[in-house]
Parts: C-alpha cells; sequence; structure tokens
RNA sequence: CGGGGCGUAGCGCAGCCUGGUAGCGCACUACACUGGGGGUGUAGUGGUCGCGAGUUCGAAUCUCGCCGCCCCGACCA
C-alpha cells in the first residue's frame, strides 16, 4: 500500500476523557473515531488491524472443526421468551421495535438463534457433534460504556456454539476449543491466562475465562504460585483453614464504639487486629434476613454467597431499616451474638476459626469483644463465603495464591441442555428416542483484543503490534523524495521488491518531513522500519529499525530480506 | 440507577464569577523558505457558544427546563 492512496489521519491530542493507554492510541492513530457513547467507526487502519484478528480467529476455529455460518443481529422477542432470557438478560438488552410494533432485541449473543436452527436441522445423533461459529456485529447496552472499544455497547464478536448427544462428547469438543483459544491468544503474541469462571446469568456446568494480561484490567485473576490453579477472582477458593478452633479464654464484654462501626475504626479504637474481629452483613434470604459472618479483613463475595440455600439465587444487602427492625442496631454494630433465631448465622471458613473476637453488640454504639462461637453464638452453616486474598494458600496445597489484573478477551461455557430443554431441541439417538441436546458456547471479544494487544505493546511512541496483528508489517519511509529522484526510485524498487516476494508493506510517500513521518510509522506500530534516504543510497545500504529496537541498523538488501521474512 | 463534573471551530482549551455581540494552540488551505525525530514565516478558511424558554435595551455569560457526554460505585466478550 502506498500511503498517499490510504487515508491515514493521525492526531497529537485526544479528549480529555481518553484514560487508557489503548483508547488513547487508538484515537491518536486514527483507528476509531467516537459517534456516540460506545460506538465507534473502525477507519481503513483499524479495520486491517480487526480484519488481522479475525483472519486468526477463523483460522483457528477452522482447525479445531467449528463451521462458520451467520446469523441475524436483530431476533424476535418469541425466541428470547422461549428461554425467559427476554425479561431475566436485564438492561443490556436492547429492545426494538418494528412498525408493526413487534418486538425484537439486538443481539447481545447468539443461544436462542443458534438453538432455534439446531431445533430445526438437527434430526439425528449422527448429525453430531457439531461445532458452528460466527463473527459479528453485537450490541450490549452497558450501563456505562468506557475505554473506547475495550468496554462499548457495539463490538465484534466471535461466538461459537457446540451440539453433542452425552457429556463426554461436549467435554471433548470443549477441550478442543479451549486448546484453540490458547492457539488464538498465542498466535496474536499476546501474554495471557486461562481461568476457571463462575457460569454467571448463561448458566451451565463448566467455563474458563481466558485474560489478557494487563495492570489496566477490569477483572482481577487469581492463580497458585506452585500449580496450574487459576480462577477468577468470582470463584477462586482459598484453602479450606485446617486445626481446631481454639478453646474460649476471654470473658464476653460489652464496650463502647459510639462512632465505630467500620472494622478499621473498630479495629483501631479497641487495639484488636482486624483479623480478630467478625463482620456481619445481613443479607436479603429467601425467608427473611440472613446474617452473614466473615474475619474483619476480609470481603464478601456476593457470587459464593448468591449459591447459599438460604439466600436464593441472589445476594443483596438488607437496608438499614431492615437490619434495625431484625437486630435493633444500625448496620455497623450488628453481630452474631444474640441474633433472633430466625435469623440463620452463616459463617465464612475463616471466620468460624476464630476465638475470643470483637463483633458489633446488636446494640448502637456497642460492640462485644471477648466473644466466641458456640459458647456465646450460634453457626448454623459454615461455608466458604469470602474473596481471596494475596498470599492465600492455593486450594489445591500447592502454593500461594497470587493476583493479577486481566482483560476477558474470551469465556467458553459447558451449557449443557439448559437452552435445549427450554427450546425443545432435540435428536433421535440410536434407539430412535428423542434425547435433549447438550451444549457448549465459546465467545472471543474480538474488537476488545485490539484494545487489548494495545494495553500490553505499546511505549510513550505509541502502539508495537505483535507481528500477527500489525496492518502492515514494513514500513518503507522516503526521506525528501522529491529533491531526489535516485532516492523517490530507489523507495519505489524496493517497495515492488517486497511487496512481489508477498510481504505486506507500506510506502510512506506522503513528501513528509522526516520527524512527522518516523511519529506517524511508530505511532501506528509497524513492527519493522526502513529509511530509504540519500545517505543510504550512497553507502548502498539500507537503514533499519525495529519498532522495538532503540538504535538503526545498516543491513543490506538481503538482511532485510532475512528480518521480515 | 445513585453521587460528581462538563457541553464555546475537526481536536485541546480560555472567556462566564463582574452581561456589551467570541478568542488562543493544534489541525486545515495558499505561497515562500526549509528538509533525518511532530520546522519557520506570511496570508487565509472555519463557530445559530448543546437545545428550548425566560430575565434584560442587550445573554456564551444570569434563571428554569430538556438533551448529550464524561468520571466514581453494582453487570460482561
Amino acid at each position: 500500500m502506498r500511503l498517499s492512496q490510504f487515508h491515514l489521519v493521525t492526531v497529537k491530542q485526544v479528549p480529555a476523557d481518553a484514560e487508557i493507554a489503548s483508547h488513547r492510541l487508538m484515537l491518536r492513530a486514527g483507528m476509531i473515531r467516537k459517534l456516540a457513547s460506545g460506538l465507534y467507526t473502525w477507519s481503513p487502519l483499524g479495520l486491517r488491524v480487526l480484519a488481522r484478528v479475525t483472519e486468526v480467529v477463523r483460522e483457528e476455529m477452522r482447525r479445531a472443526g467449528a463451521i462458520e455460518m451467520l446469523m441475524p443481529a436483530v431476533q424476535p422477542r418469541e425466541l428470547w421468551d422461549e428461554t425467559g432470557r427476554w425479561e431475566r438478560f436485564g438492561g443490556q438488552l436492547l429492545k426494538l421495535r418494528d412498525r408493526k410494533e413487534q418486538e425484537f432485541c439486538f443481539g447481545p449473543t447468539h443461544e436462542e438463534v443458534v438453538t432455534d436452527f439446531a431445533r430445526n436441522e438437527l434430526r439425528s445423533y449422527r448429525q453430531l457433534p457439531l461445532t458452528l461459529f460466527q463473527i459479528q456485529t453485537k450490541f450490549r447496552d452497558e450501563i456505562r460504556p468506557r475505554f473506547g472499544v475495550m468496554r462499548a455497547r457495539e463490538f465484534l464478536m466471535k461466538d461459537a456454539y457446540s451440539f453433542h448427544l452425552d457429556q463426554a462428547s461436549l467435554d471433548a469438543t470443549y477441550a478442543t476449543m479451549y486448546q484453540a483459544y490458547e492457539r488464538v491468544f498465542t498466535r496474536l503474541g499476546l501474554r495471557f491466562r486461562a481461568v476457571e469462571a463462575d457460569t454467571g446469568a448463561i448458566g451451565g456446568s463448566a467455563s474458563h475465562e481466558f485474560h489478557v494480561l494487563a495492570d489496566s484490567g477490569e477483572d482481577a485473576i487469581v492463580f497458585s504460585d506452585g500449580s496450574g490453579y487459576a480462577a477468577n477472582m468470582e470463584l477462586a477458593e482459598a484453602r479450606a483453614p485446617e486445626g481446631e478452633r481454639p478453646a474460649p479464654q476471654a470473658e464476653l464484654e460489652r464496650v463502647d464504639t459510639p462512632t465505630q462501626k467500620t472494622i478499621a475504626e473498630v479495629s483501631a479504637a479497641l487495639g484488636v487486629a482486624p483479623d480478630q474481629c467478625i463482620k456481619t452483613l445481613l443479607v436479603k434470604g429467601s425467608d427473611g434476613p440472613v446474617a452473614l459472618c466473615l474475619r474483619g479483613d476480609h470481603e464478601l463475595n456476593p457470587v459464593k454467597a448468591a449459591k447459599l440455600p438460604e439466600l436464593g439465587g441472589g445476594c443483596e444487602l438488607a437496608d438499614e431499616a431492615a437490619v434495625r427492625a431484625a437486630t435493633g442496631a444500625a448496620p455497623g454494630f450488628i453481630g452474631p451474638v444474640g441474633l433472633d433465631a430466625s435469623i440463620p448465622v452463616i459463617v465464612d471458613r475463616d471466620a468460624a476459626c476464630l476465638a475470643d473476637f470483637v463483633c458489633g453488640a446488636n446494640a448502637d454504639g456497642r460492640h462485644l469483644r471477648g466473644a466466641n462461637w458456640a459458647r456465646d453464638a450460634r453457626i448454623d452453616r459454615v461455608a466458604d463465603l469470602r474473596m481471596v486474598v494475596e498470599g492465600d494458600r492455593a486450594p489445591d496445597g500447592s502454593g500461594r495464591l497470587q493476583i493479577a489484573r486481566g482483560i476477558e478477551v474470551g469465556h467458553i461455557f459447558q451449557l449443557g441442555d439448559k437452552y435445549a430443554a427450554a427450546m425443545g431441541a432435540t435428536v433421535v439417538d440410536e434407539e430412535g428416542k428423542p434425547r435433549t441436546l447438550l451444549m457448549g458456547c465459546y465467545g472471543i471479544g474480538v474488537s476488545r483484543i485490539v484494545a487489548a494487544a494495545i494495553e500490553q505493546n505499546h511505549d510513550d511512541n505509541g502502539i508495537i503490534w505483535p507481528q500477527a496483528m500489525a496492518p502492515w508489517s514494513v514500513a518503507i519511509c522516503v526521506i525528501n523524495p522529491k529533491k531526489d529522484p535516485a532516492v523517490d526510485a530507489h523507495a519505489q524498487a524496493l517497495y515492488e521488491a517486497l511487496a512481489g516476494r508477498g510481504v505486506d508493506v507500506l510506502l510512506d510517500d506522503r513528501g513528509l518531513r522526516p520527524g512527522s513521518m518516523f511519529a506517524d510509522i511508530d505511532l501506528i506500530g509497524i513492527p519493522h522500519r526502513v529509511v530509504v534516504s540519500p545517505r543510504g543510497l550512497e553507502a548502498g545500504t539500507l537503514e533499519y529499525r525495529a519498532r522495538t529496537d532503540a538504535e538503526n541498523r545498516q543491513i543490506s538488501h538481503e538482511q532485510l530480506l532475512e528480518l521480515i521474512g
């Protein structure tokens, strides 16, 4: 490509609200332009990069045996009513009406449509297993779009769905897709980590998320330094504490804490470490309030709590009035001692190991010290309720847990029969009996990958594309071509030679001053740069610099071909 | 949705408090000089100051309403 024939518009200044590196650099490089909140135009340059990613994804899907198709972005309400998700999906579902007032949504995902396709197309187990995928624009009406295309409302996604007769087949395809995902992110040159994930709203059994590691990532991921154990924050577990709870030593004592409501305030006022305090949270249960007790230095994991039978699938804190009605005290002064028998007391595993602890007294301005389980307070259930913290023992006992930041770029699920059962998708088995399909689904945030790659690969001068994502492999910069026809001719010849060998080469023939030209080429992250100039022409060498290099090198034509081959 | 903030040229901003008919930098156009890390000069183009009402002789500026956008908290590829 001759850059003078392309449309490249770079800018020095970007809106002040572009906060993270990838958003700023994508705007500066002119890859994207915002149309409205969460909606972005991909410029010719941006699209070239996006196309690189889609090609890698497509190739690896094919290698994994998946077959490409394309479903409508706009989907009828009736399908979503069949699975109950028209209501349950929530505000992220963009609902539309046509001229006949019929209701549709703009697809945020395609389980309903693909399951409908499957129940119409698939008759016999002999058609299984089958994996279908598409690469398509999705829309999710995010509460707060931010960081450019990292969290846009409209985004490009690869979604794949597999269909099976039995669990063994689903397991096999799931494993194949897991490997395909590893190949995709490896080929794209990203540092990533696969973690076990909660199955969340979509439901199902097994699930893994793939995270690109970056400090600006919105997700916390947890992994063991002693084994392959890795999970996202919602799911991560620490090894259960071992050993017996110490016997009570202290007398139960009421103390005044007139204004101290938080663990930090209470522990400072009483001179007691936070890990010797009990934090009590009152949440809404299916039959009235439920008390959850954690060690003061730990945080509640609402996803774990929501799985408690007492909570009925959700985890919502009781409001202040409900807390007062149930305990007689304001939030900040409540505790497990002397709670009404109707309130289940569910205690985190670590909190259950404490003796002689501090907790709220269920009276405003009062706490208790020297409190003990069994002697003073009842435990109805011990459960894992907390977020892990760095340094916790890994659940497999292999080592200590570490926490890193990640950007979720892929997510795979075993859906089981959730959708197939709801929508009546069956095939006949070997005995001619109808069997409900089992399904898996597998998503990759294609447009998000572009942003994530920049988060991981940039410097003060701009983007540093991994080879597989670069819009061009090599840029030829021509110094002052109008002054010296020989330089111009040499650059043209080099361009033809490289292009003829199938190298994706960009010739910067815009005639800019060198400074502006180099700044642009660095900004848009081309991996290799060759400068053609009067100097080099005289010396008979080419001036080469990789985007990651600090210095130029004088090399021969043959050496160049080797470097960029 | 709750809390905070911002809408003035394509982008980044000043002007608003104290009302008098809009300015700076970048970008863009033309010409000249210049030519190895975002050059210099000269001359230009470009704005219903988010929208609508109100107050006033007069509103970017004051008042009210609406809209949009952004930041901080609960969801997800």
